[in-house]
DNA sequence: CTGAAAGCGCTTACAG
DNA sequence: CTGAAAGCGCTTACAG
């Protein structure tokens, strides 16, 4: 009953008086051979009797499979990605695989990280930062590593791509905007340039057009609520106050909703409303209510882990690439009506 | 200039013409024994001509050293837990360890976990669920694992466990209560027992009671948002409204305030004072300015992964214990002079 | 300093 | 259905 890590299919084998191959067969679920059920109970309490547990590496040695999958990830990240990565992390255990982590570091050396998923034998890869994702994607598929990026787009066949759709999105908040009669608009962006970023600045640019509205107000800032604080300050003292304002991100938005709120006497909705991204949980706390494009996280992360997994079993040779619609949430940080 | 997976040391060695020992002690960090400079040059050449890298998983086998350190989470989790995965699951990588991730869901058979955390061959784990971590931690550490215990304490000779301070924690909250007047006090706590939420409990009323408070409301809930404001509509409802509210969890004291600012006339911190814990990043957010608990993540975070590798290399043979102290944040939900 | 060889704990043809 | 044997890609005594 004492289990102990260092008890191997040998000893089990002794102690059962069998071979050391019908002890792997046993404990190994997909062992193409079948044991003789007495036989395979007997190895079964020897097994248990000693404890013994088959060591996954050895056998990733020689199976070349490791079940584990990689998931590279930015850091820092706000509310939005902990919550991704939290969720991918079950979503791949539930699936067979364990997943292993791999941070990209603000400043870090990015082949220093493919480096090591590759040298780590993962089944797969899941790349959630969109900073650098493209490079990092293509030399994990010239290496022949299963690779989805997650909520990045890369037209360039063989890379899988499941993503959430940033352009429409972005054409959604505009046209919201112009529906409710506000013709003096601001975006406020992150300073970085970022795949999913820029789709929803060009949406939403494009829109406005259409309507008529060149003029926009942009501000851009870091992806945290103190930079949406400032940005709010500094939109707040401008001559030409804004009527609307979409910002690339819910922290953000909630930045400048109170900065709004303590430094000015506007309300919201009426004097200026506001739009985020992301839909994270606080959006909908009632301090906030804070109207946003609701980014379908379940499903971009089932779809990912779907596409991964086809990859990996070679279910798909193909690369999978999936748009996924998004939701405009109407809550009270916007008007309703042409005011 | 090509990389590929499956090219291995042999192929190194026969590029480089040397045996594949030599090329093993060229790209083994830790191998003891010195190459000379020029064939070291040599087989380097050749290694990154064929893209070689070393295989990790192979290297585990024999060393019997993978290099991956286990993290146990609980699924779902709130923002604390999130950011704490995530920041240490950085530390990690800094220090050389990739964090294989193990969720517990929230039904899940806890053995099956551990006996994963012990098949991937981890050099060491890091259980921050608290439900149910005691117990695992002690099947870990009967297989030899070197195992800490995150924001837990467990009086069990070989446990590691670093953690904060919860009983003076609620104490100081206490203080903080009786200190400016208040009387007529609530206690809103997780509906699970866990070690920490007892903990808090615990010193919260001991102190209370030694000023002479031994009537306390007492709520619990789950530990989100929206069961916060559930619990604070409950209260408001009372026939004896309280005037101090201490909550588990900052996520929970913000649906509360919420629900106060909501559905009644009560002035925050006037009527009724709010505190929290954790010190969530919203916890600063304008809309709550929430007093609180500082929970030193960082700090918890720096210790329990120096406390790992002091355990995995062995540079520590006892157990480590460290129970690291909070701080009270005094903000704009509490009031600063007695009423 | 370098190489031949054994071995880490498994899987998996190959025989029987 | 079962076993003996080769081999996965490394590390590491052991000789030289």
């Amino acid at each position: 009953m004492k289990s102990n890590r260092s008890v191997t299919s040998k000893d089990v084998a002794k102690l059962a008086g069998v071979s050391q191959s019908t002890v792997s067969r046993v404990f190994n679920p997909n062992s193409n051979r079948e044991v003789k059920p007495d036989i395979k109970e007997i190895v079964l309490d020897a097994g248990k009797k000693l404890g013994y547990k088959p060591n996954i590496i050895a056998r990733g040695l020689v199976s070349k499979k490791t079940n584990m999958v990689g998931v590279v990830v930015a850091n820092p990240i706000g509310p939005f990605y902990s919550k991704i990565i939290t969720e991918l992390t079950s979503k791949l255990q539930q699936n067979g695989a364990q997943p292993l982590i791999f941070t990209l570091e603000d400043q870090e050396d990015i082949q220093k990280i493919i480096d090591k998923v590759l040298q780590y034998q993962v089944d797969g890869v899941i790349i959630t930062s969109s900073a650098l994702s493209v490079e990092m994607a293509d030399e994990c598929i010239e290496n022949d590593l299963p690779t989805v990026l997650f909520n990045v787009y890369k037209n360039h066949n063989k890379i899988s791509c499941i993503y959430s759709d940033n352009r429409e999105s972005g054409r959604m908040v505009a046209k919201l905007l112009v529906d409710t009669g506000h013709k003096n608009i601001a975006h406020i962006t992150y300073k970085k340039q970022a795949f999913t970023i820029v789709e929803r600045k060009q949406g939403f640019y494009e829109e406005l057009k259409k309507h008529g509205i060149e003029y926009i107000i942009e501000e851009s800032c870091d992806y945290t609520y103190e930079a949406g604080y400032e940005v709010g300050l500094k939109l707040i003292q401008k001559k030409n106050i804004p009527d609307g304002v979409f910002c690339v991100s819910d922290v953000i938005a909630m930045g400048v909703i109170d900065a709004i709120k303590n430094e000015s006497d506007l309300k919201i909705p009426e004097d200026i409303a506001i739009i985020g991204f992301d839909d994270i949980p606080q959006a909908s706390w009632k301090s906030y209510d804070l109207t946003t494009i609701h980014q379908p996280v379940e499903l971009l992360i089932d779809k990912s882990v779907d596409a991964l997994f086809k990859l990996i079993n070679k279910t798909s040779t193909e690369d999978i690439i999936e748009k996924i619609s998004t939701e405009i949430v109407i809550r009270q940080s916007t008007r309703n009506i042409k005011k």
